[in-house]
DNA sequence: AAGTGGTCTAGACCACCGT
DNA sequence: CGGTGGTCTAGACCACTTG
């Protein structure tokens, strides 16, 4: 059983202010505590946290405002709720969140399951441009990989991943190569850090001598350019990558609300 | 004021079935049955919906019941809430919702309104192709449009846009000329043909020359196509467009959560 | 002041999962 | 069976917009 050390008086009741400059109901307060508890680790990924009735009683409101509270952590993919069982940490260790964040699909056919090969794995000093994205200072440690994702046997994506080096020490090729789980899981079980959310920017371009022959495609070809920041808690980001994507039997699928 | 024509009999209760096979909860017949209202045209884009106390009267539920109904469809565009005046049917005939399936972004800089220039629209026989993407028989009627989108003065995305023929009787290339608004605003308000959502499909592709002239871009350079098929009420597909984009200066934006 | 959506409560009962 | 999330109610009050 998890203890949450909470006094009732941290939440505190939406007192009725003259204009209400920062106004805050009751359940994003109760809301945003549990997401520290997240963060701070009290909860971990895969962990079942405390029945509603049991959080209204800690938070002292009703089991409503505690419902309110993990609907919308819910729909942020922070957690999952399972009827009769509970609600748990979501978690990167899970066949149905492995592929949360790859949109690349086949273009017929079922998706047979992807392979992640690991080619290189560096540790450098960040590049001004690499230390702004991360919101790392220039010079401050980040690891480099490079590494090639397979759609069966076949070549398809190329990436280079850049991580906040302070947040992966000890991290290896072999490592890498030893990791039979997706990346993601990995950073999560062995690193503790969760990858929350993510922005991807995309471009056509040219593909270089080196990605072509990786790739098995000419020189020049037209490549999809996937660059990821990846975010954990706090939207601090703590990812960079660029995916050549090969789409000549593959495409990347979106959809649009 | 608007009618419902709505017998409270038409919402019933979820009386306890042995194993409930179809079990639905209130407040989804509620969410459907109102869908239908929308569908129906009963309930216009722009127009208010009657407030959540009015609508728990009709079906006569509570007002927590019509307000879970009226969530769901909120989170999925179909409506808009707006606190102190009211429920409204979501429009693409607003700024907010202009450019709700455009994910394309200027680099730096923020956008500058784009324009949209028609250059051809045709009244063809559907391809086994084109029909069985939107869902209608090989040689129905489809329009068939080409148009340039520029940001700014910069030309950035050349579209093929297939329409299905039946819904959108009477569409010229003066008309399309001479409208000022957006496409689906112009189609919700003169076709009654509201898109809901899509799907899109991205690949890299070597620009040919037809292309790379209305781009301005050289003949084989590397253009993001962007495949869209766009669907109104009831997942019915009336729209599938091929566009592709400059990815020189701008760049697809998609955010995953 | 009146009307709307937004929050919160206390309690009842249902659907689902495990033992 | 007990425990969990899921639905529904009736009512109170708050926050925001408009007249």
């Amino acid at each position: 059983m998890l203890k949450l050390e909470v006094m009732n008086s941290e939440i505190s009741r939406p007192v009725s202010r003259s204009p209400s400059p920062t106004f805050s109901p009751l359940y994003r307060q109760i809301k945003d505590f549990m997401i520290k508890s997240l963060e701070a680790g009290e909860w971990r990924p895969g962990d079942a946290i405390p029945s509603e009735a049991e959080l209204a009683g800690r938070f002292n409101v009703s089991q409503g405002t505690v419902r309110k509270a993990i609907d919308e952590m819910a729909a942020e993919n922070l957690l999952v709720r399972r009827q009769g069982k509970g609600t748990f940490v979501a978690t990167h260790n899970d066949p149905r969140s492995y592929y949360r964040f790859l949109r690349l699909v086949p273009d017929d056919g079922d998706q047979a399951h992807s392979t992640s090969e690991p080619l290189t794995c560096d540790w450098l000093e960040a590049s001004p441009e690499v230390a702004r994205v991360l919101g790392i200072q220039a010079g401050d440690p980040v690891v480099v990989m490079e590494r090639l994702l397979r759609f069966g046997s076949e070549p398809v994506v190329l990436d280079y991943i850049y991580l906040v080096g302070e947040l992966f020490q000890g991290l290896t090729l072999e490592r890498l190569k030893a990791s039979d789980r997706s990346l993601y899981s990995m950073f999560e079980s062995d690193y503790g850090v969760r990858m929350i959310r993510a922005e991807e920017r995309l471009r056509a371009v040219a593909a270089d001598a080196h990605s072509a022959s990786l790739l098995g495609v000419e020189d020049g070809a037209a490549l999809l350019l996937v660059e990821r920041t990846t975010f954990t808690y706090g939207n601090k980001p703590v990812e960079w990558r660029r995916g050549l994507y090969c789409t000549r039997r593959h495409h990347y699928l979106n959809e649009l609300g």
